[in-house]
DNA sequence: AGGCTTCTAGCT
DNA sequence: AGCTAGAAGCCT
C-alpha cells in the first residue's frame, strides 16, 4: 500500500504527479472541496463506499486521512465511478436532477422509486420557492427526513447523517467544521425543523398561508397506546389524561361480551377476571367505556355497561349479584366530577333510565369491579377487573342512606366464565332470585315481563342470545368520529389563527417565545435566538474564551447547559453558528404571511370540509348482521319511540357505505 | 381536600 | 351540528 508514501493529486494536464500516468476519467476523483483531480489507483485510502465518493475530500483538503481497510477498487465501482461522471458532464441536467440521479446510482434505488420520487419533487417545487432549496440535505437534496442540525447550523436526514458518520466521517459535509462525538453518536431530531418543513409542505398552494392543516390530529389508529397527557393540560399524570387508543372493533353502544373477532390486538376477547391500572386503560379494552361515570348506556337504548367503584354508599356486593344505585341525585355544580352528598332525588331517567331498558329487555351488562369498592369482598385489591356478564332482574326506587330516594337495580350475573372470585370450573347457571328485603319499602318496581335477550340455552347448556342483540346505533370506529369532530374544530380554530400566531407557536425561541431571529439550533435540537442564548450565558462564556491561548487552559472546562435541557453545550456555545438554513424559512415565512394574512383569515372553509372528507374512514358495523326488528325497548313506557332517530340512523348508515366504497377507489 | 380535565348523552 | 352539564377519576 502507498499509505506510507507522499500523495500527489493529477497536474494540471491530468497526470498523476505520483504515478506520472495520465488515468482515464473513471480513474479519476475530484475532491468536493478543493475540486482538484486525484488519481484513484494512488490513493492510499479510497473512498470506501461510492455514496462517500460523492462527498470526497482529498488527503490535502480532510487533513487526517482516515484509516481504512479498502483496496484498489474493484471492476464494479470502476463502471459506477464512470456512470457518476457521466451525469456530471451531462448538460441537460440541472445541479438537483445530478445529484438525484447520483443518489440513485449510489443507493441502488430501483427506477421506479425514482419516477415516485421525481413527482415528489415535482410537487415540492411549488413551495421550494419558500424553502428555496435552502433546507435540503446536502446528500439526498431533497427536504430532510427527521432532520437533524449540526452545531455549524446545517441541517441533513437523520439517516443521511448517521450514513455519513457510519463512514467514520466526523466533519460537516457541508462546511467541515468537526461534528461533536456526542452529536455523531446521537443525533437528535430537529423538530423545529420538522414543523417547518411540515408547513412548507403544506403551504405550497397557498404560499407561507394557507389553511395551516392541523397535523398533530389523532385518530383512534394513530393514538398512542396509553393514555396520554395533552398539551392545554396543566397537571401532568393520568388525573386529567385522555384516553389512548381504542383495541377492540366493538362499537361504543355494543351489548354483551367482547370477543376474539373484535380483539385485533389480541385475538382472545376481553377475557373475565382481566385486569387493568384504572379506568382510562379499562376504557381501552371497551370493558366499560366511560372513564369517570358508572353507567354507560343511553336512555331510549340500554346501558351496555356498569362499574362498581363504591362511589354510592347503598350498594351491596354480593359477588354473583349485587344491589347498585343509580346516578344522580347530587349537586355537581362549580367544578366537580362528583359529590358524595345527595341533595335531591334520582329519577328514572338519563342513565338510569337506560339501566331499566336493560332491565326489561333482558340485556347482557358488563360489569367492571374498582379498587375503589373498600367495602366489597369481590372489588380487586388494585385497577379495575373485568368480571363479566350481568343480567337486571328487577329495579325500583328506595328511599336511600342519605335521605333522598335512590334507583335500585338488582344485578345477577350470567356469564359462561366462572367469575374471578371462584373457584368453580364453570360459569354460571340460572338461579333463583335472591331475597331482596327493601323490596318491601320500595316504589316504582319494575320487573321484566317479556322473555329475556340473553339467556341460558338449556341444549347448548350456555347462556347466550335469546333474541337478536339490538343493533348498533353507531359507528365501530366511534373513536374515530368523535376525533373527526374534535379535529374539525381544531381546524376551524387554526383558520382563525393568525399566521402570526402559528408562526410564533411553531418558530418561537424557548427563552423570549418571539418567533426566533438569527436562529442557533443546540447539539441537542433545541432552538434560540442566537441575542437570547448568548444572554443566557453572560459572564459564563469567558472562562472558555481564552484557549486559543495555549493548551494550559484546557483543563478548565467549564459545563455550561442547554437552557432546555441538561446537555453540555459548552463546546457548542464556544462557537455560535446560525442556523441560517431555518432563518432563511422563517424570514421568507414571515414575509409572505404578512402579505397573506388578510386573506387566510377570511379563508372559507369549504376547502376544510373537503380534506375533511377526504380523510373520513368509512365504518364497518359487524352488528348490521343481525338487522332483525328490533323490539322498541320503550314500547310499555310513557315516552315516544324514538323513531326519528331509527330513521336518521339508517341514513348515516347508507352514508357510510358510500364512503367505503369511495374509500376503496 | 381541592381542583383540574375528558368524554358524551341529551338538549337546543 | 353545536353546546353544556354531569359523570362511581386521579393527582398533588
Amino acid at each position: 500500500m502507498a499509505h506510507d508514501s507522499v500523495q500527489l493529486p493529477c497536474d494540471g494536464d491530468g497526470a498523476c504527479m505520483r504515478c506520472k500516468v495520465t488515468p482515464l476519467a473513471e480513474e479519476t476523483l475530484t475532491c468536493s472541496t478543493c475540486a482538484t483531480p486525484w488519481h484513484v489507483a494512488c490513493l492510499a485510502s479510497p473512498p470506501e463506499t461510492l455514496a462517500s465518493t460523492l462527498q470526497w475530500q482529498c488527503p490535502d483538503c480532510s487533513g487526517d486521512p482516515l484509516p481504512s481497510a479498502a483496496g484498489a477498487l474493484d471492476g464494479t465501482s470502476s463502471e459506477l465511478f464512470a456512470a457518476i461522471r457521466a451525469i456530471e458532464s451531462d448538460e441537460s441536467l440541472t445541479e438537483k436532477e445530478k445529484a438525484r440521479k447520483r443518489q440513485e446510482l449510489v443507493s441502488g434505488r430501483v427506477e421506479e422509486d425514482g419516477d415516485k420520487e421525481k413527482k415528489g419533487k415535482e410537487k415540492e417545487s411549488s413551495f421550494l420557492d419558500v424553502l428555496d432549496g435552502s433546507l435540503n440535505c446536502s446528500f439526498c437534496m431533497l427536504l430532510p427526513d427527521r432532520p437533524v442540525t449540526t452545531p455549524c447550523g446545517h441541517n441533513f436526514c437523520l439517516k443521511c447523517f448517521q450514513k455519513w458518520i457510519g463512514q467514520g466521517k466526523r466533519t460537516c459535509a457541508k462546511c467541515r467544521s468537526i461534528i461533536p462525538p456526542k452529536m455523531a453518536s446521537q443525533p437528535r431530531i430537529n423538530s423545529t425543523l420538522v414543523s417547518v418543513i411540515r408547513m412548507a409542505k403544506l403551504s405550497k398552494s397557498n404560499v407561507a398561508a394557507g389553511p395551516m392543516k392541523v397535523y398533530h390530529f389523532v385518530q383512534n389508529q394513530d393514538r398512542p397506546d396509553k393514555a396520554f397527557t395533552t398539551e392545554r393540560a396543566q397537571k401532568p399524570g393520568k388525573a386529567n389524561a385522555a384516553s389512548g387508543k381504542i383495541f377492540v372493533t366493538v362499537p361504543p353502544d355494543h351489548f354483551g361480551p367482547i370477543t376474539a373477532e373484535n380483539d385485533p390486538a389480541r385475538n382472545q376477547g376481553v377475557l373475565v377476571g382481566e385486569c387493568w391500572e384504572d379506568r382510562l386503560e379499562c376504557r381501552q379494552w371497551g370493558a366499560h367505556l366511560p372513564h369517570v361515570a358508572g353507567i354507560a348506556g343511553q336512555s331510549n337504548y340500554g346501558a351496555q355497561s356498569v362499574a362498581l367503584s363504591g362511589g354510592y354508599e347503598d350498594d351491596e356486593d354480593h359477588g354473583e349479584w349485587f344491589l347498585y344505585t343509580g346516578s344522580g341525585g347530587r349537586d355537581l355544580s362549580g367544578n366537580k366530577r362528583t359529590n358524595k352528598e345527595q341533595s335531591f332525588d334520582q329519577k328514572f331517567e338519563k342513565m338510569n333510565e337506560a339501566l331499566r331498558v336493560s332491565c326489561k329487555m333482558g340485556y347482557p351488562v358488563r360489569v367492571v369491579r374498582s379498587h375503589k369498592e373498600k367495602r366489597s369482598s369481590y372489588a380487586p385489591e388494585k385497577g379495575v377487573r373485568y368480571d363479566g356478564i350481568f343480567r337486571i332482574e328487577k329495579c325500583w326506587r328506595k328511599v336511600g342512606i342519605q335521605g333522598f330516594k335512590v334507583c335500585r337495580y338488582l344485578f345477577v350475573r350470567c356469564d359462561n366464565e366462572p367469575a374471578p372470585w371462584t373457584s368453580d370450573d364453570h360459569g354460571d347457571l340460572p338461579r333463583p332470585l335472591p331475597a331482596i328485603p327493601e323490596l318491601k319499602k320500595a316504589t316504582d318496581v319494575f320487573e321484566r315481563k317479556e322473555s329475556p335477550s340473553w339467556d341460558f340455552d338449556e341444549e347448548d347448556n350456555r347462556w347466550r342470545w335469546k333474541k337478536p342483540p339490538p343493533p348498533s346505533k353507531k359507528p365501530v370506529n366511534a373513536a374515530d368520529l368523535e376525533e373527526r369532530k374534535r379535529a374539525r374544530k381544531a381546524i376551524r380554530q387554526a383558520h382563525t389563527t393568525t399566521v402570526r400566531e402559528r408562526l410564533l407557536k411553531e418558530f418561537s425561541c424557548l427563552i423570549c417565545r418571539q418567533v426566533m431571529n438569527l436562529p442557533v439550533t443546540t447539539p441537542c435540537a433545541h432552538n434560540f435566538c442566537k441575542s437570547c442564548f448568548e444572554a443566557a450565558f453572560s459572564g459564563k462564556t469567558a472562562i472558555r474564551e481564552r484557549s486559543k491561548g495555549g493548551r494550559t487552559l484546557r483543563s478548565q472546562k467549564n459545563v455550561l447547559h442547554c437552557p432546555s435541557c441538561p446537555t453540555d453545550i459548552s463546546d457548542f456555545l464556544q462557537n455560535l453558528q446560525v442556523n441560517r438554513e431555518l432563518m432563511g424559512v422563517i424570514e421568507s415565512l414571515k414575509q409572505k404571511s404578512e402579505e397573506n394574512q388578510d386573506a387566510v383569515e377570511e379563508l372559507s372553509e369549504e376547502q376544510v370540509d373537503e380534506s375533511e372528507e377526504n380523510a373520513d374512514i368509512g365504518s364497518g358495523d359487524s352488528e348490521t348482521a343481525q338487522k332483525t326488528k328490533n323490539p322498541d325497548p320503550k314500547d310499555d313506557l310513557q315516552n315516544p319511540p324514538p323513531d326519528s332517530d331509527q330513521k336518521r340512523t339508517s341514513k348515516r348508515m347508507k352514508v357510510d357505505t358510500t364512503q367505503v366504497v369511495a374509500d376503496c377507489e
